[in-house]
DNA sequence: CAGGATCCCAGAGGATACTG
DNA sequence: CAGTATCCTCTGGGATCCTG
């Protein structure tokens, strides 16, 4: 994953389109409610099963986490892993070492919203 | 609005809820498909005018940026200024400096957003 | 020019029940 | 347990027209 950004590019209109376009696309595939969230726990428990997750991410009907997961997975963030060797099979899901690019963004947002909600106390 | 608080939950899920929660906040008061990207042009653009601003935005409806504006600046990132001396009367928007706190965020995204697009022409 | 007012819709997401 | 299946609500957001 090489990537190669020159960092002292002077910030020109080309590169404001061109920084829109990029955060669109981000927030394109990683957008939304449940996405970041769901990455973020999967990211800190080794591996987890469907209803511990949901119990784990607290208002999430059991619909809509199928469906994130299914979508996580098309992107390439999330692992199912079926144990068919037991029953009732066991199913598992674990993050991939792609959804672990992700950290930079999940770290920036994590450490803005603690300051943020700091901030938010201290305005009343 | 998540308003339960496990307190007999282990030490990996208060960890993990920290993590969540703040970036629950984060996603909630800039998530969206608009908010960063009027912040990232108004940011690049040191003033910009309603109908410019739209421009730049493509694909934003007046209604639209209207409420994202209005949204944006009671959360103290946009700043409207209005020049009552001129006619017609000019209205500007600025970023503020509580806007400038999302840098790491707004950079975090669009890198990830940059290397992703890649990652996604080498899958064809 | 800078929006407001209306109307409308797709789609995200919630609630509940059900199944292999 | 690991989801599906329905049904339904709600709101983000588009289109269009209007106004000070």
């Amino acid at each position: 994953m090489d990537n190669t950004v020159a960092l002292e590019e002077p910030i020109t209109a080309q590169r404001c389109s061109e920084n829109l376009s990029s955060v669109e696309d981000a927030i394109y595939v990683i957008g939304g409610k449940w996405k970041l969230k769901i990455i973020i726990v999967l990211q800190e428990n080794g591996n987890i099963r469907f209803n511990e997750l949901q119990r784990t991410i607290k208002g999430i009907s059991a619909r809509v986490l199928s469906n994130e997961l299914k979508d996580l997975e098309l992107n390439g963030f999330v692992k199912r892993v079926v144990h068919t060797e037991q029953t009732p099979i066991v199913v598992e899901y674990i993050s991939t070492d792609y959804s672990r690019t992700l950290k930079p963004v999940i770290m920036a947002l994590s450490q803005w919203g603690r300051t943020h909600k700091l901030k938010i106390k201290e305005d009343f």
